[in-house]
DNA sequence: ATGTACTAGGGAAACGTTTACTGTCTATCG
DNA sequence: CGATAGACAGTAAACGTTTCCCTAGTACAT
């Protein structure tokens, strides 16, 4: 069985294909009689119709899907996709994924093969990309809002000022008595964490203390919980551990735990980003969170704005993340006002 | 400027459009000379063309494109779209994440609009929507591979066999001396909940005890955290608790923690999926891991060999979820062989 | 010379829509 | 009665590919 087209229900309904499209898109309304129209959409649906959105894409230029452009989707990425579905339901779009790594050379691939046909893309995170789609040109075509720590001149752009917070919990780590407070971090040149490590070193100044960098490989649960284990061996253990995401954090909570490291008593940590688990360890992780909920918000309508003005001015705005002070970090009692 | 076509190829080559296709397409490989083969690609490059991938969707009638239907991105299936990502990593798919609870009402939905146009559909435990989807007709297009909990006699399925799994947490709470095993689910109803609680049930008939149900509105960790909170109140703790999936079962530890409540010793838990962060908790949590690599690459390539033999027989692989005993379980010592 | 086979490439239809333009009919007005 | 306007619907071109089928040319065998 053939699938339908608006051909076939012209057919049935004795009237041309122009008319229906006019009438299952709405696009003419007043330009048909309701016995028409009735008798188009009763038709439509007895047949089981449904459209070709290729050929609607091909000719109309648009295909009321967004992609989504992430490095990975697991912890705070997921969080972001999942909410970012969350603010796309009301709207007639759809979301693609697109896992940027898939293709290491980013020009070159932008340059060849078309990434999926969308409307625009919000760019999580993911510079490298975002950077050759806009030398490729392609940007034209579909506007890339930019969402997090990275921005370029040309995009319109939602970020997460994490800077602050992380200042605010150097500073907290130190007011808790905190001696040697080191920032767990990933490898150089990898993002986000860089300019999360220039706020680290920018506070650790104005501390008037020697930064300490720790560094783990992948930036994973696993490879932070055996770098603990390595420094307790060597007994090498700072005494404030402010991790430059949760996942490090949560995998740092466990080696010390395992080592028989008191948290926060011998070792005061913190994350960042607010990934759900934090919260419900026996020592609940303090972080930085990031508002996810605003940020989506704030991308889908930046997004929506430039898709219905091409030329409209160029949007930019800074969320900030705040510090939420949990079990692992708290040393002392919090008086009350 | 416009965008580049083939037309606009040919005539800087001096050629047709067709033989432009052929070439960049690689389609007629043979059939054309190594020299014009070069200008076209050169050519092509040089002018930065690239396909308009709905026109070549509209004529071949794929997009290389596949959706994963999901309720929801977090926990658990975020982990699998995430596999997903990296299986589809190598082929030239794209994957489109379509949230199915955005359609109440599928049939509907299917009967008029047209999801995304995806040349086939992997479905993560959504059946309200895998049924509508069979029902209007559409899986002749795009063929559907249900993985998890639930299956159609029409369509391919990787399940995950978590039954055996549950047997053997209730079996292991037995054995670690639990009296009382309950069972945290999720709202009657719901999916894959339904399917867990049978056999937990069914355990509890093979053990000879009553089962008793305790049941979370939202199943969400907080859900779960505050149900407990009343349980200890109300002096009416089971001293074993298996949760349906590790956020209840997350959500329960916090709560019982924060009641003072020892685990495993005085209430011991077990969850189910195998979500990363079940074992850095202080106790780390006995679950139920899920198959997720196993699962995606079945899953991808049930699909794959259905798109290339539409009509070939039905497939279906059934894997096992593997019960991995930690601490929060664990009261004896387990003795190795 | 003629026939055959192979190579390299072109012509044009088709995919299923949308939309600008063009008609036809009826009703109303002068 | 003729002209004009408005309501309704149809015609056909376009969107950018792919692909079936055909042509022209060359080489070789008969």
């Amino acid at each position: 069985m053939r699938r339908m087209t608006i051909r076939d229900i012209a057919q049935a309904v004795g009237t041309s294909p122009a008319t229906v499209s006019k009438v299952l898109t709405g696009r003419g309304d007043s330009l048909i009689s309701d016995t028409t129209r009735q008798k188009i959409r009763d038709t439509a649906r007895e047949l089981g119709y449904s459209p070709n959105l290729a050929a609607r894409a091909l000719v109309t230029g648009r295909t009321h899907c967004i992609a989504l452009w992430a490095e990975t989707l697991a912890d705070f990425h997921a969080m972001v996709a999942n909410v970012l579905l969350d603010v796309l339901r009301p709207s007639r779009y759809e979301m693609v994924i697109t896992d940027v790594v898939k293709h290491p050379d980013w020009h070159a691939y932008f340059q060849r093969n078309a990434p999926w046909p969308v409307d625009g893309i919000i760019a999580l995170d993911s510079p490298h990309s975002v950077e050759s789609y806009l030398a490729s040109g392609a940007g034209r075509n579909a506007p890339v809002v930019s969402a997090g720590a990275y921005f370029w001149p040309e995009t319109d752009h939602v970020g997460v000022d994490l800077g602050s917070g992380i200042r605010e919990a150097a500073f907290h780590l130190a007011e808790q008595g905190c001696v040697r407070i080191a920032h767990l971090t990933c490898q150089h040149g990898m993002r986000p964490g860089d300019s999360r490590r220039l706020a680290y070193e920018a506070a650790m100044r104005d501390l008037e203390r020697e930064p300490e960098l720790l560094v783990t490989e992948q930036s994973s649960r696993e490879d932070a919980r055996l770098l603990i284990h390595d420094l307790v061996r060597r007994g090498d253990l700072p005494d404030g551990l402010l991790c430059f995401n949760d996942e490090v954090a949560i995998g740092a909570y466990r080696g010390l735990r395992e080592m028989g490291v008191r948290i926060p008593e011998d070792v005061a940590l913190t994350g960042c980003d607010g990934i759900a688990d934090t919260a419900y360890f026996d020592q609940p992780i303090t972080t930085i969170v990031q508002p996810v909920d605003e940020l989506c918000h704030a991308a889908w309508q930046c997004l929506q704005r430039r898709l219905d003005e091409p030329d409209c001015p160029l949007q930019s705005r800074m969320l900030k993340g705040s510090l939420t002070v949990r079990g692992s970090s708290l040393r002392r009692e919090v008086h009350g006002p």
